[in-house]
Order: C-alpha cells, then sequence, then structure tokens
DNA sequence: TGGAATGTTCGGCT
DNA sequence: AAGCCGAACATTCC
C-alpha cells in the first residue's frame, strides 16, 4: 500500500490517536527479528507523530517508535485483532493495530531518525533536486526508487510523474535538460499533493487508520492501465521490467 | 498454474 | 565506488 502518500494519510488520521498517549504494551505476533526491539519503547508517550519518507515515527521520551508499512502493513484504530495482527500497540486509552499480510512491514524502536535518506519528494526544492540529479548515472525509474536518492516515491508514483513530465523511465539521469528536470520536480510535487488531497491510492486494500479509502486510483494515467488507450494521444500504455518493477508508460508521449 | 503485487536489503558482478 | 541484476522475504489474487 505505501508510498508517500498513503503514509501521510495514515500519519494524519492515526495521529490523533496517538499523541500524548501512554505506549503501556506491544504485543506482537509474529517471529521477525523487529518485535524484540519494540520492548524499549514500553512505558513511554508518544509527542508527536510525524512522517518520514516512507517511515511514521512516533517521537517518545528517549528515541522512536519507526513504523513501515511495506508492501501491504496498515495501522488502524482498532481493537479487533484479525489473522493479519503483527502487533498490538495498548495505549492507556485505546489500541492501535499493526496489520500486514505479506510481512514485509516492520515496527521497531530506534534511538534517532533513520539515516542515509535523501531528500523528502514533497519538500525538496527544484535546486537541490536539479543538483542531485546532475551527480548521478542512472536511469531514472531506478533513481527515484531509490530512497537515498529521494524519499517518499515508489513505484506508483514514479511511473504518474515521469509521464506527468514526459519522460521515459530509462533517460540517464544526468543527461536531462535543466528544463527537463524542473518539469520533472514540478510533476513529483504536484502528483503527490494531489494524491495526499485525495488520501492516497488504494489499489489492492489500502485504508487509512480509521478504515477509509483512497480515491487517487481514479486518477492514475499510466500505472496498471496496460494496453488502454493513453490520457493524452490515446496510444496503449505499454509495460516494460525495469529492475524488477513493472513500469507503465506512453510510448510516444514519453520518448527515449 | 504461473505471475504479479504499493518495498527493502543483500550479495555478486562489472 | 557506483550502479545494475537477481534473489530473498511472505501471502494473496487472478
Amino acid at each position: 500500500m505505501p508510498e508517500l502518500p498513503e503514509v501521510e494519510t495514515v500519519v494524519r488520521t492515526v495521529a490523533p490517536r496517538l499523541v500524548g498517549r501512554r505506549l503501556l504494551k506491544i504485543r506482537c505476533f509474529t517471529r521477525k527479528p523487529w518485535a524484540r526491539s519494540v520492548r524499549k519503547a514500553e512505558g513511554q508517550t508518544v509527542h508527536s507523530v510525524r512522517r518520514y519518507g516512507k517511515f511514521i515515527l512516533l517521537e517518545l521520551d528517549q528515541g522512536l517508535l519507526a513504523i513501515h508499512l511495506g508492501m501491504t502493513g496498515k495501522l488502524l484504530a482498532s481493537i479487533d485483532e484479525g489473522p493479519y495482527t503483527r502487533a498490538v500497540l495498548v495505549l492507556d486509552q485505546g489500541t492501535v493495530l499493526f496489520d500486514d499480510v505479506r510481512q514485509f512491514g516492520s515496527v521497531r524502536w530506534l534511538r534517532r531518525e533513520p539515516g542515509k535518506l535523501g531528500p523528502d519528494a514533497l519538500a525538496v526544492t527544484a535546486e537541490d533536486f536539479l543538483r542531485r540529479l546532475r551527480a548521478r548515472k542512472a536511469r531514472l525509474k531506478p533513481l527515484l526508487l531509490n530512497q537515498s536518492f529521494l524519499r517518499g516515491l515508489g513505484n506508483i508514483y514514479t511511473d504518474e510523474a515521469l509521464f506527468r513530465a514526459g519522460i521515459h523511465p530509462l533517460a540517464m539521469a544526468a543527461r536531462l535538460t535543466g528544463q527537463r528536470g524542473l518539469r520533472l520536480h514540478s510533476a513529483i510535487v504536484e502528483v503527490l499533493s494531489e494524491a495526499v488531497a485525495k488520501g492516497g491510492s488504494s489499489i489492492s486494500d489500502y485504508v487509512d487508520a480509521d478504515g477509509r479509502q483512497g480515491w487517487f486510483q481514479l486518477q492514475h494515467r499510466v500505472y496498471q492501465r496496460t494496453g488502454e488507450p493513453c490520457v493524452v494521444c490515446g496510444e496503449p500504455i505499454r509495460r516494460i521490467l525495469v529492475s524488477q518493477r513493472g513500469t507503465h508508460f506512453c510510448p510516444r508521449c514519453q520518448r527515449r
């Protein structure tokens, strides 16, 4: 489920349940190694909840609780534990569940925020973005997915941003003209802002902490529209594999 | 039945 | 060193 807009939506919906609350206990139902670190969070008060790239960070008295939703993780303001509930945050008032079918997600206690990530995809300035593009000898699709280059983009919004900018996913980052680099920066900020405003994309079963779906999937122009006509030129949308990820683009609007 | 799915990490190769 | 590739993690859905 989770790229920047989905994580941002979860943060906004879960924050009111967590801020000011005391984490009495964290019960884990998994044998993943991350479950052992959460003990250090028990007994602590949650001072703030914020998004850091695709991480949800709970600021505690000491250190942070870092939640990553992986591919299918959900944070739910609920007490209805199900077969995929991997952790239960027991608060002094209420509970929050961490459900995760595929178990690529995690909840772990950290001394400080995760290091070595690039600037936030919604906050990066055009100048900084251009400078960073220039410094990389890599193709755009894998580069934009790389969280140490820019944090927050995933497969959906990378494809959507490249389409909006009219840039081929295999184009070399360092060889983009300044104009096209700026266009890409605007496309990224625009598509992410619009998606946040729509509560993210519910392409399989993504829901926010209150169980509500997002609606941005209705605005997707290329992602999972293989064979359907391009909304701009009518050419069928093509799907290729780029570093093992399905990559969708319009061969006419996004020439190499 | 095989393949694909919103993600990250690690080892190996160039 | 940087970047690419494939595999691995676990499960469901079509």
